[in-house]
DNA sequence: TTTAATTCGGATAAATTTATCCGAATTAAA
DNA sequence: TTTAATTCGGATAAATTTATCCGAATTAAA
């Protein structure tokens, strides 16, 4: 469904949420220790994360990651995936095809429109921060 | 969300189908023209379903490819999806979770549950030959 | 029997994604 | 001022997926 890169930053963003609801800010081993992610690539992602104004990065000792408690409640899965991924998983036909379209659809382009407007629907209504709440309550999982 | 190899697969499924109907065989050459398609690579995913039942080979000259006229209405998406890219669209965690489960869900467990079962429900029910007719009947394409 | 057209299968190569390494820049604390 | 802990950015490496090549086997037709 999403790349590598993304499901990281997606486990990324939660955990950081998780933890910058109590103001903490993380550097990246912690991140990379509670998501169970590669350190080096991590820091890749979390970079893009940075650039695209989802999380907010602080350099030097005492430095690391955090999420603007303002913005807690504004970031959606969408925003990630979106950072991550850009916007094929919304727009590129589900056989491939460059030239599918409305006009001149592909033999699945509408079974596939509905799971994929569902998905969509589903990834925009969802906020990290909500996320975030179930791993601190303990219904919800990152790890082992 | 399915593989290069998947897309390739389910397309040349389509168009063997749509010729099947009218008892014609029709040769790697022929299906990789009508899919845009890679032919050698194609050749190897033509092979994978062959193995797995969906499709009938017949080798040497006037050999080709097709689906028998009594299969033709029981081979589903589910069925090429599940032969090329197997069952981890179903089964897979979506942050990437090893141990992603109902007992212990990751945060998007159940909102991914909810989209991936309608994905199932949809390429359970949609045949290979359904899609093929729309083919012939000119209302979807395989390329251009 | 020979030839030509085909599928099959194994060995590789190319492209992409995932992952690592390391030095530079930054910054808080000693 | 020095040190240690950190993010950042560029260069690579490893792994996986996509794609190609080619000889062997098969088979219909000449």
């Amino acid at each position: 469904m999403f790349s590598k890169a993304c499901e990281y930053g997606i486990r990324a963003a939660i955990y950081i949420a998780s933890q910058s609801a109590d103001n903490n800010r993380v550097n990246l081993k912690a991140v990379a220790k509670h998501i169970d992610s590669p350190e080096a690539f991590t820091a890749k992602i979390l970079q893009q994360l940075v650039q695209q104004n989802i999380i907010t990065s602080t350099k030097g000792a005492t430095g690391g990651f955090e999420i603007e408690t303002a913005k807690l409640n504004t970031i959606t899965l969408n925003h990630v995936v979106l950072a991550i991924d850009g916007d094929s998983i919304y727009k590129v036909c589900g056989l491939g095809l460059k030239e599918c379209s409305e006009k001149k659809p592909c033999p699945v382009h509408n079974s596939f429109k509905t799971i994929r407007d569902d998905l969509k629907k589903m990834l925009n209504a969802t906020t990290i921060y909500e996320l975030s709440q179930g791993l601190k309550d303990g219904s919800t999982f990152l790890k082992q």
